[in-house]
DNA sequence: TCTGGGGTCCTAGGACCC
DNA sequence: TCTGGGGTCCTAGGACCC
């Protein structure tokens, strides 16, 4: 068996766990720059708000229902993530994190998972202030269907602890495009074949399966209780940093800034991986089609170093930039990692300066974890900075930053 | 100039996920 | 005027090989 455990609206919980105010109002948090709503709390979620939209578009709405926005706070998110996912290896070591807010556990033993998956549910909420939904059942699509299905009932689902007609029946309850796999365009499709819900694309025909394409019948496969979905691998295979810019940005000095900030970023967070990269991409963008402009290096040595990753998006920066457009956006893309310890260094290589260059990058992160994100950072991302993204709604980094804890009383 | 079958690798684009 | 950011996988088409 397996549980899929899947944080409810989990940007505005985490605003919720240090904003208690916030619990009976209903709450959105928005993307990077203000722009889209990308949590809601359930009582936006009533309003129709739907995810990913602009939040212009509901400005009116939004004011007369007295929603409180907030602007993204990953470096909270990413912390509490680390405290639910630090509850769930106290149940099993193999959690499989799929998400930020979401987690696959493989369920040793025989029956009993539904009080299992109750007391999970109630241990993770204590601990951490999270409330979380939990699916239990035999493949991970079954297990994610469980858990969608259980948000509108107690919170816990297991197909495990029912018969298979009281499955289907929940099944039937569950529109096709909630299916994990199947998303816009395949609901469409499906629906021009009169498949409304996860019962009716489990029984979909072979003749019809068959003109599918293989992650359509891999999901079928997946409700008949056959397991086919990968695991997910434990090593990632890219690694990008983007962001849109405050305002438009026209001069080349301010691209090569951002795509240094970039490289950086993303030197950092390779190293958290472990992980080196052999090409470093970088684009830059307007907005619209032509505007669009990509180029790559290929390093001699893969590598996770802030100063080689940062000079090689200087020489990027040269080569994807043209004067007299106004950029709204940039950044830069790591496609061919390497593990650290899977790197081939060339026969030439000087050893001891890439060692030196450990040690520097060592020192940056050791620093940067103590005093925040970009205490210490090279000079080609600039001083000014006047190109980052807005984030006027921020609550307060409670659980990263000294500065900004919660006080009491 | 036209004609076969089989294969790999790369890239771009699309679809999906959160 | 204002539409995010970070991922994975599949497919089709072109280049190239024998």
């Amino acid at each position: 068996m397996i549980a899929l455990v899947d944080c409810n609206n989990f940007f505005v919980s985490c605003e919720r766990v240090f904003d208690p105010g916030l619990v009976s109002r209903p709450v959105a948090v928005l993307s990077s720059n203000d722009g889209c709503i990308v949590a809601r709390s359930n009582e936006v979620k009533d309003l129709g708000v739907t995810m990913g939209a602009p939040a212009f578009k509901y400005k009116e709405l939004l004011v007369r229902h007295r929603v409180v926005l907030k602007s993204s706070n990953f470096a909270l998110y990413s912390d509490m993530s680390r405290r639910v996912m630090a509850t769930l290896r106290e149940y099993t070591p193999e959690v499989e994190i799929y998400s930020v807010d979401e987690a696959f556990l493989p369920l040793a033993g025989e029956q009993g998972y539904l009080e299992w998956a109750q007391e999970l549910r109630d241990k993770v909420g204590r601990d951490t202030g999270i409330p979380v939904s939990v699916g239990v059942a035999s493949t991970r699509t079954l297990a994610k269907a469980a858990a969608t299905l259980s948000k509108r009932r107690s919170g816990v689902l297991s197909f495990a602890d029912l018969s298979e007609s009281e499955v289907d029946d929940y099944l039937r309850d569950l529109p096709v495009g909630d299916v994990w796999g199947i998303g816009r365009k395949l609901n469409r499709t499906l629906q021009a074949y009169q498949v409304r819900t996860a019962y009716g694309l489990r029984e979909l025909p072979e003749g019809v399966l068959s003109q599918l394409s293989v992650s359509v019948r891999r999901t079928v496969q997946e409700l008949r209780g056959e397991a086919a979905a990968a695991h997910k691998a434990a090593r990632p295979k890219s690694m990008v940093s983007t962001r849109s810019f405050s305002s438009p940005i026209v001069e080349l000095a301010e691209v090569r800034e951002a795509l240094s900030s970039h490289a950086a970023t993303l030197a950092a967070k390779l190293r958290r991986e472990d992980m080196t990269t052999r090409t470093l991409s970088a684009f830059i963008a307007t907005g619209a089609y032509e505007g669009y402009r990509k180029a790559s290096l290929n390093l001699a040595i893969p590598t996770s170093s802030t100063s080689e990753l940062v000079r090689a998006a200087g020489e990027l920066a040269e080569q994807v930039y043209r004067s007299g457009l106004r950029y709204k956006k940039a950044g830069v893309m790591a496609y061919e990692l390497v593990p650290i310890e899977a790197r081939q260094l060339a026969l030439d290589s000087a050893l001891d300066e890439i060692k030196a260059g450990e040690k520097i990058d060592s020192a940056l992160d050791t620093i940067n974890r103590r005093w925040g994100p970009h205490a210490l950072q090279v000079a080609a991302e600039g001083w000014n900075q006047s190109w980052q993204p807005r984030h006027a709604l921020r609550s307060p980094r409670y659980t990263t930053e000294w500065d900004e804890l919660k006080l009491v009383g």
